[in-house]
DNA sequence: GGCAAATAGTTGACAAGTCAACCATATTAG
DNA sequence: CTAATATGGTTGACTTGTCAACTATTTGCC
């Protein structure tokens, strides 16, 4: 009769929370071991080396991170050499983010290092299947803003 | 040449990254419509319906959480009289939990709500699909740990 | 019994993420 | 031209997460 148990594990957004918390622990192990960046240092280094990427709006832009989070991620960055900021003369409100040498050959160091972790944890899965979990993914996505009417019913 | 573009969208962790930092701000926010709890209440809230969880070790075990964090977790919802700590005569380590009357309540409200969030984001998927994406998170979940030999190949 | 090791939990220090106020520069609309 | 608004970025306060050191019990072994 008491019986209000909610079981967590059939409980997708918990199921996904863990996952991710043991992702993110593994990357970051895995950069602790060849470098001394974050995670998050590594995601904007990467980001840079998009060449559509020009200014620090446009890393904010494609990572959807925050903004304080953007502002000081790249910071350390420059303090570290990997990265410089610089103003832009036709609009002083910009910042002009890209890598330095250092930073382009840290990225290209640890690419490879990157890429294999991404092949191991895809192994097993057929390509078909990895397109359903990115389908799945774009799926969830789609429905993460604000719900109405949660309570009826 | 230059081509060390990598290309994050493409990048299973990330998505699994950005699209988890969504739907936790997601829940965070529909909690704050009706109660004064975080997530991580939440969470241990929830586990607290179990009833073979009896000691704060079990919450740990259940949750995989940081011990501190169990620790503080439990804490703040004892402040707030939704659960109660006490000690075990057999064996004065353990701490033994449960939900007052208060957290119980607060818990069987909430409860729908929950669920029906976990129905609005898991609507579109067959039934099918749902057990693949559970199983997905399975897969990946068994490759978390550290790896070898990332670097030969 | 007594001492080493194991278990449960607490605490402090620090890193990362979130939020909102704020400053400077540009844009626009009257 | 200039005042209101929008945009880009910085900063501080606060919360959450992570790690490791530490205390207190209990268990197991000689």
């Amino acid at each position: 009769m008491n019986s209000i148990v909610y079981d967590l594990n059939r409980h997708l957004t918990y199921r996904l929370a863990r996952l991710q918390s043991q992702l993110s622990a593994q990357a970051t192990d895995i950069l602790k071991q060849h470098t001394d960046i974050s995670l998050s240092e590594w995601r904007v280094l990467t980001i840079l080396t998009d060449p559509k990427i020009r200014f620090q709006k446009d890393v904010l832009k494609a990572m959807g991170l925050d903004k304080g989070q953007v502002s000081r991620t790249l910071k350390r960055l420059s303090d570290k050499k990997l990265a410089i900021l610089s103003a832009d003369e036709q609009d002083q409100r910009n910042r002009i983010v890209a890598l330095t040498d250092d930073g382009k050959s840290l990225v290209k160091k640890m690419i490879p290092i990157m890429l294999a972790r991404q092949a191991h944890l895809q192994n097993g899965f057929s390509k078909t299947e990895l397109n359903s979990l990115f389908h799945f993914i774009e799926m969830l996505e789609s429905k993460t803003g604000p719900i109405k009417d949660l309570e009826s019913t």
